[in-house]
DNA sequence: ATATTGTGTAAGCAAATACTTACATATATG
DNA sequence: CATATATGTAAGTATTTGCTTACACAATAT
């Protein structure tokens, strides 16, 4: 982690680690020990990755006591999700089937549901 | 670019740089000369750009005479996708209410359809 | 055959990354 | 107050990244 970084959402989810906690705190606040649990890299290098995770505003911190909690601010995955959604077309996945689905249920609701 | 690169969708997608050349050649193949021309950076930069594209499965090259058009092969974006759409209940767009209208559908389909 | 065009790749370099250990600081807790 | 706990941050380091220039080489054009 540079001292001066990019704050730039895709270059934050490239790493692995970040993607984990993200993944981990996705749902709940954790602090940051419990975070640190997780990993098998020290707990200042997950800090780290905090912060880089916080300077391009996918995690926000709450403090409380001296414990400081993490929450994933998801609404960040916008910028990620808007640039792959140009794409979609080009596969066949969850978006498309479920639009599917949809069709589907709402076709088929007077007669077998 | 180092030798050994680590040949991952999401490090591939983080420099903007090569955001921008899926950009350039997602609905048209080029070759590398005309991909160069985009930008500013000299074409040996450009042509390590795409070497890391080909590596994570990003780009195909069909070689014509001296010249190697790239293909973008955007279903590897699925990857990236798959990641994203786990979190798209958290913002507001498309899917997220999709979602809710199918389960609004499910849980009313035994007493009103 | 010689020159031109399209491209890959090596070498070198500055900056960024991902870690580590050591240390600082603030908030409990006995 | 003295510890223990939770966390930030600095300094040091090995790698990786992104870029440049120089050079190699195959396919064309002249």
């Amino acid at each position: 982690m540079s001292v001066e970084a990019r704050r730039d959402v895709f270059q934050a989810i490239a790493d692995p680690t970040r993607r984990q906690i993200i993944n981990l705190i996705a749902y709940q606040s954790m602090n940051l020990n419990a975070i640190a649990d997780n990993f098998s890299i020290s707990r200042p290098a997950v800090s780290q990755h905090i912060k880089v995770l916080i300077e391009c505003g996918m995690v926000s911190v709450r403090q409380e006591g001296r414990e400081r909690f993490c929450e994933a601010k998801l609404d960040t995955l916008k910028e990620v999700a808007g640039w792959v959604d140009q794409y979609r077309q080009f596969w066949n996945t969850q978006f498309d089937s479920l639009d599917h689905y949809l069709n589907r249920i709402q076709n088929n609701t007077q007669s077998d549901q």
